[in-house]
DNA sequence: TGAATAATAGAGTGGCTGCTCTGTTAATGT
DNA sequence: ACATTAACAGAGCAGCCACTCTATTATTCA
C-alpha cells in the first residue's frame, strides 16, 4: 500500500484511540470501542498495532517531532523573550484541546507502571525542559534582569504550572486561567512590566 | 461486632486498597489483589463495601473530616500568615507520601467518568479553596500588603501548584521542590521578604 | 497476467473480573 | 442457653477482554 495512505489510516486509528483513552483511561478502553469509533474491524486494528499498549504509546509518540520543531523555532528566535512567548504560547494553546485533561491523567497513571512509556514521556519533557532552560539562561545574562529562581528550576515550574492548568482545565474559565497563567509566567521570567492589556 | 473494631478493620482494607489503586489504577486493580494484600477473602471485602467503586470512594472520603479540621485550625490562627503556613505546610507534608502521585492520577481519571466521585473531589477542593480564599482576603486587607492576584484566584493557583508538585513528585528532588514551592507561594501571598534560610 | 503481499473483516478463545451464593464460625442480646 | 445477627471464607458464575486465526478482497510488481 502507498506508505502515505498507510500513515493516514494509522493516524485515523490513533485519533480514535486518543478520544477513547482520554475519556475512559487505558484500562477502561476496550480495543472493540476503538474499532467501533474508527469504523474498522479488530483484525485491522491489530494489523497496525501489535498491542493496545503500543497503540497508547503511539498517541504520544506522534508529538515528539512536533515538539522538537517548536523548540528549535523558539531557540532560533532573535530575542529570548520572544522565544519564550512562542513556546509557552504553543503550550497554552494546547489547553483548548478538550481531550488534554483526560489524556494527561491517563498518561500519568500509565507512567507509573510502564517503564517504556515513562521513558517516552521523559523524552518529551526533556525536550521542553532543555529549550526553556536555555532561553531562561539567555535572559538571566542580560544586565538588570534577574530571575527569582535558577533557570533550570524556573523551567521546571513553567512546565509544572502548565501541567496543573491542564488538569484543572475548565472550559468556562479558560480565559481567566490563561491570563493568570501569563501573569505568573511573567514573574517567573523576571519581567517587571505587566503583560499587555492587564491593569490590576 | 464492636463498632470500633469494625472501623479498624474497614480502615485496614481501605489502606490495602489505596496501595493497590495507587500503583495500578482503578481498573488495573482487581478486587482479588486487594483481598490478597489485606489478607481476607472476597466475601469479607464485599461485606464491608458493596462495590469496588465504593471502596475507591472510601479511600478519599476518609480525608474529608481531616481536611475540615485542618481548615478550621488554620482559620482560627491569630495571624493569616500563620494560618496559611499551617495549611500549606500540611499540604506540602503530604508530598512525602509515596502513594500520592498514583492516587492523584487515579482520582483524576475516575473523576472524568464517575460524577459521584467528581462531587466528592469537588467537596474536598471546596473546603481548601474556601479556607485559603478567606485567609488570603484577610491578608489583602492589611495596609501595605498587596497580592499579585485576587484572593480566589491566588487560592486556586496555590492548589494548582501543590497538585502539580504531587504529580511530578520525585523522591530525590523533594527538598528542592518544596523549597522552591515555598518561594513561589510567598510571592503569591504578597510577602516581600524571602522565606527564612533562603539567600538566592 | 499472475504471483506475492498488504489490508481488512469478524468469529472464536482462553483467561480474568466483579460480584453472588452458600456455608461456617464468632459475637451479641435476652 | 438460645436465637439472631455479624463476620468471614472461598467456590462458582456470567460477562468481558485482548488478541489470534482464518478467510476474503485490494494492491503491487515482475
Amino acid at each position: 500500500m502507498n506508505p502515505e495512505v498507510h500513515a493516514r489510516r494509522r493516524a485515523a486509528i490513533v485519533e480514535a484511540a486518543a478520544a477513547e483513552f482520554a475519556t475512559h483511561g487505558v484500562d477502561g478502553t476496550s480495543t472493540a470501542a476503538v474499532c467501533r469509533r474508527a469504523g474498522i474491524g479488530s483484525g485491522t486494528l491489530f494489523h497496525y498495532f501489535a498491542t493496545k499498549r503500543e497503540l497508547f504509546h503511539a498517541v504520544f509518540a506522534d508529538d515528539l517531532p512536533r515538539t522538537a520543531r517548536r523548540c528549535a523555532e523558539a531557540l532560533a528566535a532573535p530575542d529570548p523573550d520572544t522565544g519564550l512567548d512562542l513556546l509557552t504560547g504553543h503550550l497554552i494553546d494546547e489547553l483548548t484541546d478538550p481531550l488534554a485533561p483526560g489524556l494527561a491523567s491517563a498518561a500519568l497513571l500509565q507512567a507509573n507502571r510502564d517503564p517504556e512509556f515513562a521513558r517516552l514521556l521523559t523524552a518529551l519533557d526533556a525536550q521542553l525542559q532543555e529549550a526553556l532552560t536555555t532561553l531562561l539562561a539567555r535572559l538571566a545574562e542580560r544586565p538588570g534582569r534577574t530571575l527569582p529562581l535558577p533557570a533550570p528550576s524556573a523551567a521546571r515550574w513553567i512546565r509544572n504550572l502548565i501541567d496543573a492548568a491542564h488538569l484543572t482545565a475548565d472550559a468556562a474559565e479558560r480565559d481567566i486561567t490563561t491570563a493568570e497563567l501569563r501573569l505568573i509566567l511573567s514573574w517567573l521570567t523576571g519581567r517587571r512590566e505587566m503583560p499587555p492589556g492587564e491593569s490590576p
